[in-house]
DNA sequence: TTTGAAAGTGCGCGGAC
DNA sequence: GTCCGCGCACTTTCAAA
């Protein structure tokens, strides 16, 4: 039988190490993550299969640089609705994770009901998003926040 | 001699195809991915190789889920500022990149100066990061949205 | 550019401690 | 639980077309 997924699991100071190294690259050979963490194969092999399995890790990916493949510009909507209807959401959020230009999309508390974070190839491409979505979905208030420079960009969380 | 990095490259419909597969999971053998994209092992690692060097793809990662490190809340921080002296920038740049829990930082055209995401393990924690960040730098405004629901979360670009 | 094959490396899994 | 070592699959290279 094959490994339990789901399961909350207990993540310790090796488990959080290695999850530091693989943050940073996951490329790097079984051997080379025990070198660096402290430990040897095995046990780092294990602890992977494990937080994997209990779904802690994701598969591996790689970042792709947006500006190399011609996706130079980056907006933050703010969203406020005058609709809070079970219908009205279930559309809304199903349009949000249709569209690929949609990298993050969180519900709010207070005022602003939701905020994206969308990337594409220029201030018209945004327009287009803009326009389709108001088409779908009826909103009250729409502001969006046009990113002249991106400071920092992290996937890696602190652990 | 090796590669010429930080080049611009050409990135063709193939580069496209192999790029998706490697977004979805960068773990898949070199034969799978020939496989999915209807080229062969040799052209795929070379083209892989082309845009590592030209860093249009960053080094293999790993997504940690943040809830499972218990990182379970996540704030948008909206900042208006008074100071826009090179010395001030200098500085609250700064402190935005040495501070592990703030995952995005983007200056802004507008009103807003800048917007943060924030991840932290709780209301407390994201006030103790609020003081810390007010104590180094002068701020104007600081307005924090906190996420009640993270809808959607893609570290993938649609090429 | 792609094809195919050859060699070296690292994974994934046995076992013993 | 951690360490050792083997077989196999894989990456990576280099010919040739």
């Amino acid at each position: 039988m094959t490994e339990e997924s789901g399961k909350a699991v207990r993540i310790d100071a090796l488990d959080r190490k290695i999850l530091r190294v693989l943050q940073r690259d996951s490329g790097l050979s079984l051997d080379a993550i025990a070198a660096e963490v402290g430990s040897s194969k095995t046990p780092v092999w294990n602890r992977i299969r494990k937080m994997r399995g209990a779904s802690v890790i994701g598969p591996p990916t790689v970042i792709v640089d947006p500006v190399a493949m011609g996706l130079e510009a980056c907006f933050f909507v703010l969203i406020r609705t005058s609709e809070h209807e079970a219908e009205w959401q279930r559309k809304f959020l199903q349009t949000l994770k249709d569209r690929p230009e949609v990298q993050e999309a969180h519900r709010l508390a207070g005022e602003i009901d939701y905020i994206l974070k969308v990337r594409v190839a220029n201030a018209r491409a945004y327009d287009d998003f803009y326009q389709a979505m108001i088409a779908e979905v009826r909103v009250f208030n729409v502001t969006a926040l046009l990113s002249m420079e991106e400071i920092k960009a992290e996937t890696a969380i602190p652990v």
